[in-house]
DNA sequence: GAAAAAATGTGAGTGACACATACAATGTTG
DNA sequence: CAACATTGTATGTGTCACTCACATTTTTTC
């Protein structure tokens, strides 16, 4: 009976891809990532961590005594936001800062305990979130859209 | 000799950093989306106009009239936003905003003189911010990108 | 070896925009 | 009419981008 059951009560939706705004790349882009954000902050809502957070968490472990320059050029941030988000996890006791000893400009950076154990959690939450994301491709599609994601950043 | 345990279809990844958080899609589409942004606000230092501001206006003129909230709906954002971007272009003479006689909650949206121009200038520098993004792909996989993006936000 | 340049961390300030919440006015529907 | 939904508005908070400025330390250059 009902074809398109639109949503809206005035109807006022023509097709999406009127406007020209739907044929620029970059408008797709902005959109695929707010959803998922969103849904990452839905997701992550009980831990109060945000993407980058979590990141930067990550790389922490994953690299420990990692400087703050490198996660910014490992993420893309300037060494400001950077350091806003260590300064935020450090005063949730999540990281820790230490000195370094081959170059005393430098500082070192670590988990603490409660750190790694906040970031186990989140692998959870990740692994459900990328699941959620995930199903909507094959594998061979998944692998399309990383590489072609990869060559607007690199 | 099985080594990846369903991890990647084919050896279509060159880097071998897929282990930790490169083996996270949101990740990737995350990284793409500011670099686009950066891009975008470089192109726009001149206007001073963010991708939201802009396309606020784009679908302004696209379809004049139209109330905050299907603008909310269209680009994903909740009323409190749209309203802090639509009172920013108000102030700064690019938008109008005007009763609705069919609806009186409503306020119909529609661009000023200036507002106009401004967009008309916006279009000249989202052409070229358009072009150093596709310039990354053949037709077909932009086509095939854009696709795939389509997927995560409807 | 000293001066210049670059890198690193820090601080303060601004701006954009997400979230949540609450409220008033208006429509819609039982 | 009463209950509910929608729209716009206002307010506050949080994240994180940008900038500029500054001190320290390392590296490069002369």
């Amino acid at each position: 009976m009902n074809t398109m059951d639109d949503m809206e009560p005035l109807g006022l939706f023509p097709d999406p891809r009127l406007s020209g705004i739907d044929g620029l790349v970059g408008f797709h882009i902005r959109l695929a990532s707010a959803a998922v954000y969103q849904h990452f902050t839905e997701t992550f809502s009980d831990l109060g961590l945000t993407q980058k957070q979590v990141a930067v968490l990550w790389l922490i472990e994953d690299q420990p005594g990692i400087a703050q320059a490198d996660i910014g050029r490992r993420l893309k941030m300037d060494r400001a936001s950077v350091m806003a988000i260590v300064n935020r996890m450090q005063d949730r006791g999540f990281v820790q800062r230490g000195a370094s000893s081959q170059d005393r400009r430098r500082q070192t950076l670590s988990l603490t305990e409660s750190g790694h154990a906040s970031l186990e959690l989140a692998r959870g939450c990740i692994a459900e979130h990328e699941k959620w994301l995930k199903d909507r491709f094959t594998p061979a599609e998944t692998a399309m859209l990383v590489e072609l994601l990869r060559r607007v950043y690199v």
